[in-house]
DNA sequence: AAATTTAGTTTATAAAATAAACCACTTTAC
DNA sequence: GTAAAGTGGTTTATTTTATAAACTAAATTT
């Protein structure tokens, strides 16, 4: 009935930091950080999971002379976003919402 | 952009409860942990947190001879669960999903 | 050359999820 | 009638997770 809900994207800051990079692809450690509204240090360290969970790819490299991140989506975390939404309707398609 | 999602929703088993209320507005508690495939450690303790934020009201009473629980989705509890609907399509819809 | 800013990471604390143990009965079997 | 097993849960303890706060390292500004 209800369909298993992947952890890794059961929270709001790695969904959407997921989300984000659904749309752009590639996106730079401030770019997420605007866009997430979160903490340095919490998106530190949901960009690692994401990074363990093979969801995303961190390219760390400089720009300007400073240290720039740079996360992009791998297949395995575009098939895992997708799974999620897919999972998720199972739990609203029989409402009316 | 990416709307706040409701903590007290963010989860597997509570999402699942709401989503299976929404449906028959009210269920015993053996219903809930069939349906939802739970423990029933930890349905309870999810129970008593719905019923604390005020989503569900919990009826406690007898049916031949044994304790029955019995669960129903409060106004604010429907209101939560669309609401969660609504800001989880943030998190969706500029993508091709 | 001290202070500030940029770009993060690490650590420590608080909150959450979950499994395991427990409780209060009721029913069944002897 | 009493011991064993079953029903319907709750509570407690452990693990995991999230988050804030503190820290690092280098660059820039004053």
């Amino acid at each position: 009935m209800y369909k298993e809900l992947d952890p890794m994207l059961l929270s709001q800051l790695r969904l959407a930091i997921m989300s984000y990079l659904m749309v752009v692809r590639e996106a730079e450690f401030n770019a997420l950080r605007e866009e997430t509204a979160a903490s340095a240090g919490n998106l530190s360290a949901q960009i690692s999971k994401l990074q363990e969970a093979g969801y995303i790819v961190v390219e760390k490299t400089y720009k300007n002379n400073y240290p720039l991140t740079l996360c992009k989506l791998t297949p395995r975390g575009i098939e895992a976003f997708e799974a999620f939404y897919v999972d998720l309707k199972t739990y609203f398609n029989q409402d009316q919402v």
